[in-house]
DNA sequence: ACATCATATGCAAATATTATAATATTTTTA
DNA sequence: TAAAAATATTATAATATTTGCATATGATGT
C-alpha cells in the first residue's frame, strides 16, 4: 500500500496543467517529445523537465527509437485518476444527518480530554 | 466538466499530508477542529489554515454546533480519489506493443513538420 | 459583563515549484 | 567525421506554498 507520503508525492506530480495534458495524451498511446511540442505551447526544455519529473517518480518511462524518446505510461493509477477528474459530478455529497445547528451540542463524536490536567468538565 | 485549471487546483489542494489525513477522517463522518488536533500532531492554527483552504476551494464545509465547527465533506470526488490512492496496484501497465527499440524508426505516430520552412525530408 | 473554550487570522520566515535561457548530449545521416 | 535533429541538463530568477507565532474572534456558561 502507498504510504501517506507516496500519496502526496503522486498527487503533486500530477497536479500541473502541462503534466496533466501529457498524461492525458499518453493514455491514448506512445508519444515522443516533439509530439508534445505540437500542442503544448511551452518550450521544449520545459517539456523535457516535466517528462523527467514524471519519469523520476515512476509515473512514465520511455524507450528509444532512433533519436526519438518514446514515452509511455507505467503507473496504473494514472488512467484511473485522469478518468475520475474527467467525470461530471452534478450533486454535492449529502449533508450530514446531524445538521442543522443545535444549541445544546448534538455533536456526534466524543469530546477530547483537555491537554495537561485530568478530565475536566463533562465529556459530552 | 472540470476545466484543466480546476483539475490542477483540486489535486493541489488534496496533495498535502495533513489535508489528506483530514479528508480521510472526514470520510468516516463529521469532525470538529479539536478532533483533528488529537491525531494530527500539528498546531491548532495550522489545522485551521488547512481546513480554511479546503473550505475556500469548496471541498469541505462546516456547521456550527455550540462553539464547535463541525466539518464535513462536500465535493463528491474526494472519497473516490482517496479510495483510489488507498488501492493496491501490484502490476505496472503493459509495455506498449511497439517496443522493443528499433534502429530504423518504428515510431507509431506521424512525425511533425519542421518549424519554419516547408516540409523537410520525408514524413515517416 | 466576564472568563473560558474553540477556533480563526495576519504576517514574516523558510521552502518548494516553475519558467526561462543557455548549453550540452546523443543518435543519425550525409 | 561533421552537421543536423531530438532531447536533456543546469543555473537562475520569479513565484507560490507552508509553517510558526502572536493575537483576534465568537459562542457559552456563570
Amino acid at each position: 500500500m502507498r504510504s501517506l507520503g507516496q500519496k502526496v508525492e503522486l498527487l503533486r506530480i500530477i497536479a500541473h496543467p502541462v503534466r496533466i495534458r501529457i498524461l492525458e495524451e499518453l493514455m491514448k498511446g506512445v508519444k515522443c517529445v516533439s509530439d508534445f511540442e505540437e500542442f503544448l505551447d511551452v518550450s521544449q526544455p520545459n517539456i523535457s523537465q516535466h517528462l523527467g519529473l514524471l519519469r523520476n517518480h515512476g509515473v512514465i518511462d520511455y524507450y528509444m527509437d532512433g533519436r526519438l524518446r518514446c514515452y509511455y505510461l507505467v503507473d496504473p493509477i494514472i488512467p484511473e485518476i485522469i478518468e475520475l477528474l474527467g467525470r461530471d459530478y452534478p450533486e454535492a455529497l449529502p449533508a450530514p444527518a446531524c445538521c442543522p445547528v443545535t444549541r445544546r451540542g448534538k455533536y456526534p463524536g466524543k469530546r477530547r480530554r483537555r491537554k495537561g490536567r485530568g478530565p475536566s468538565a463533562r465529556e459530552i
